[in-house]
DNA sequence: GTGGTCTAGACCACT
DNA sequence: GTGGTCTAGACCACG
């Protein structure tokens, strides 16, 4: 977005309870969900991602792993990391579940802060507009910088 | 729902990776969440439910004490753990803006599942309607069993 | 099978080609088949199994991970490792194709070297009755020794 | 089996986990043992299939020195690269417990995948009966394209 | 006690 | 240059 092309899109905090090669997982898939990463967009090595994040390259690999696994990413040998041109999400059915289940989460801490379903509908509305806003802001037309798969 | 008024509605199971004394927490929510435990029910006592759930009673120990950090239960001395009878939600913008963030996860989620926004739409309300009815069929009008406050 | 009751089976060659953490995979799984080890078992502590092979925790821990990933082990925090109680396989018919893949490559191989197809045939059979065999001979009628889940 | 006469049926996948000078082994290998080559048959050179692979020379000549090791071409210098005509393939008797070591793998992989012998054992019939048919299919009673040795 | 995460630094195979 | 594997040793959360 500003002065790298890719690579300035992540944002670890070492202090978070949450694994920090999660949070780069994340990271990612919230890129590709917005746009900012493209199929067959080329990522930092895991060197490189590990210098810019200053954390060591083995919780990059790590990262870069688990996306690998869930098709997000692709690895070809001694070339780099890309975007996977065409991704398919295994365990699709599965992950459906697990995603009723967030929203029962969402549902039960709802009551406990005592908002009602009207304002809890209110709130995902809010959000996807959020959403659909920044999809569009920040989605370049087409990546002119970069390599490319 | 079945012999003991309270204490059947808990299930924890050791193998997941999310820790014990958390899943008791979130099934103690979910309960008061649904109506299946009100405001003034009496909650077993630690030792209790530990030989129930035939874990450690540390376990359950530190359980009631997040749920009482979160003021959904209060403990008087001498005789025994309640559901809070006025519940107020500690750091509630706070937790509000976490559940912002949840669904900005589910939306990243929906993404990679290749679901559209009208897809996750449709779930949203689904997962509420089937909520709402079991709210309806699980919560006693009134509690007639147990020991209130 | 010796002294330690469950600890005797795994080994690992450091300057095989095939990594380490694999060759602990492979060698859980065959035990597995081969009933020397049975649903409920306990393993060895990552910790334990890596001082009797020499080699660092993170490698066995790698192992593990891979192992749980393929339901063919669960972890119950803080109890230890089992072999699962109700195995399922992942990804079954994928991983189905790739056995027919596998002995497409043993036909290759049979044809370089100048086998034919019944002596494959011959060779296929020997291998499953001298299988059957040692299932026969090593499976223990009931495990006496090591823990259970 | 189209434009080139010798020429259209190595595929390689970049973004296979198995090397690519190695899938080029294999795929010669499996071309041998369906007749699609066969002995005195040329090959490309190596350029000439790097090129048509848009890849790395040294990875095509690679690919031929471990063909050369296993007895599969021979190189005759200022003429190119040829099938063997008389095949021998070394380290056979190693070859062929590697072999009894895959198809006990399999047996692991079976019992992992609730299959019964009987299931693997239709599964191997299987796989060499398609194999025998397109043996059949494929390989031209005589090649009458490309040069020979 | 258990497994999970992370670091620092090494070596390797592949392209 | 790429990612993959491994080691040695540390810290943490959980039960």
């Amino acid at each position: 977005m500003t002065d790298r092309g890719m690579g300035m899109w992540i944002h670890v905090d070492p202090r978070s309870p949450v694994p920090m090669y999660q949070q780069i997982v994340e990271s990612v898939k919230a890129n590709v969900a917005k746009g900012i990463l493209n199929p067959g967009d080329k990522l930092q090595s895991v060197r490189e991602l590990s210098v810019e994040l200053a954390i060591n390259h083995n919780t990059v690999a790590k990262a870069y792993r688990e996306l690998e696994r869930e098709n997000v990413i692709e690895v070809i040998r001694g070339r780099g990391t890309f975007i996977t041109l065409q991704p398919t999400a295994p365990n699709a059915e599965q992950r459906r579940e697990e995603m009723r289940e967030t929203i029962r989460k969402l549902l039960i801490e709802a009551h406990h802060l005592r908002m009602s379903h009207e304002e809890l509908w209110q709130m995902f509305h809010q959000v996807m507009e959020e959403w659909r806003l920044s999809r569009e802001t920040e989605a370049p037309e087409s990546t002119e910088e970069g390599e490319k798969l």
